[in-house]
Parts: structure tokens; C-alpha cells; sequence
DNA sequence: ACTATTGTATTTGTAGCTTAATACAATAGT
DNA sequence: ACTATTGTATTAAGCTACAAATACAATAGT
């Protein structure tokens, strides 16, 4: 069971695909895992079929899960292919946050003394 | 003059109240700085007036600009008002961050190493 | 006073997302 | 072989946010 966090400021399949995604980076999911039905998934994600239907399209098409027809679908085996995506995924995500952080005009030192500051009361 | 990055991934509007705000924090705009007209500005955006009006607003109702009918637009001179600003968004920024490795299952040190890794050739 | 320039308001078009309702297809499990 | 369960496809409809086009309003500058 796993529990859905749902905004509007983006579109719901595309909240669908990240989540998933970070489960199987993060190791929640393993690889060779067995999926719930894309209708129990909808059920649980209080969504439309269709919506969850989409999401778990993209996800194939990133080779990240794949369906077995009517035994259902699994998270892929390919460890090497999440590492992959791991490794893609957070640098995007150090990346954009580098940017955003220059184009304020802060530097390494700057963006560290925050880092620290925010950090302090988590972990 | 100013260069302008627009893509699809969000409303334009958005971006133009993002990139003017990042501007005015970075002290690019000063207080009190003359803005071009939105008509200008939507020029140099290659985008629709309204949209850079809609970013003007935006910009409004945080204070952040205000305006004299006809003589045009203004930075405001209100110092500690973007100074809060300037604190608020950077503790976003890097508090929306963090939720993002965390939820990747990483912790202080891993982030510490990507941001090492990625910053070696910047700044 | 005129007028060009400014901001503003209103209306219309449009594209993407979501939901919905069904129907079809394949096969695992019995 | 049957059947329940799985994924998939299709079509339609409605909604919302955004963008575009246009017209209006105010006034600084002359």
C-alpha cells in the first residue's frame, strides 16, 4: 500500500510517474517486484483508471516496469537500468537546483551556509 | 536588456514573475528602477502583452513592483520588503530541494558528494 | 488641449488534462 | 474449457488555465 500526495500545480499522471520513480530509486520498490493492478492502483490514488493507465505508460516507456499481458506488471530486474536513472534523475535535480541558486546571484559558499542552516533540525 | 528563457514544462507567466523576481533578489533590478513598458517587455519575451501584464500583476500583489498609470512601472524601493523576499524563496528553493533527495532516500552526506561532484567545474 | 504612451479590462479561442463509460484482448488459475 | 482478472483501446465530454485579440482608460509630456 503505498499513500499518494496530490497537487494541482502539476498534472496528476505526471506526480504518478515521479513517485513511482522515486520508490524504485529509493529501493521501495525492488526490482522484480510485482505491481497492483493499474485499477487498485487508480482506486488507491483515488484516480481514474485511465490516469494511472498513462502514468504506468511512461514508466514503460523508460523501460522501468514492463506487463506480463494478464499476470500483471513488475518493476524491471535490470538493476544496472535504475542505477542509471538514479544517477540521471538526481543530477537533474542537484542541477536545476544549482541553477536556480546562481541565477540569484549565490555562490558554493553561499548555497553550503543554507544547506547547513536547513539541515540542522532534519536527519 | 534583458535575455529571457522560456520553455513549456510551465505557464509563461510564471517564468517571467520567477526570472524578474530573480533578477530584483540578485540586485540586477535595483529599488526603484524604471521597468520597461509591458508592451517592451512582451516585445523582448516574444511573448503575448497579456502575459507579461499577468507577470506584472503577479509581481504586484507581492509588492514587489508598483505602478504609475501612465508614467510606467517601478522596482520598489522597499529595501527590507525584498530583502524578506530574497529569504523566502531561497529557503523554497532549497527546502523543496532536500524534500526531493529525501524522498530519494538520500541523506546529508549524499548530498554534500553530489553537489562536490557537480560544482567542481562551475563558479 | 492634444496625443502618444502607459496600464487595464473584456472577451474569445484553444490545447491539455481528467474523467467517464465501454468494449476488446489475452491468459493465469482453476 | 471456463472465467475472472489483467492490460489496452476508443470515444466523448467537460473543465480549466493559458494565451491572444481587441478595445478602453488615464495621464505625462509637449
Amino acid at each position: 500500500m503505498m499513500q499518494w500526495e496530490l497537487n494541482t500545480e502539476k498534472p496528476v499522471y505526471l506526480q504518478l510517474v515521479e513517485q513511482i520513480q522515486a520508490k524504485i530509486i529509493a529501493g521501495v520498490y525492488k526490482p522484480g517486484d510485482k505491481l497492483p493492478s493499474v485499477r487498485d492502483l487508480a482506486a488507491q490514488a483515488m484516480v481514474n483508471p485511465n490516469t494511472m493507465q498513462r502514468a504506468m505508460t511512461e514508466l514503460e516507456r523508460d523501460g522501468l516496469v514492463h506487463t506480463n499481458r494478464t499476470a500483471g506488471r513488475f518493476i524491471t530486474s535490470d538493476e544496472e537500468l535504475i542505477r542509471q536513472l538514479k544517477e540521471k534523475y538526481i543530477t537533474e535535480i542537484v542541477r536545476d537546483f544549482l541553477d536556480k541558486m546562481k541565477q540569484l546571484g549565490l555562490g558554493r559558499d553561499d548555497i553550503i551556509s543554507y544547506l547547513n542552516k536547513l539541515t540542522e533540525n532534519s536527519n
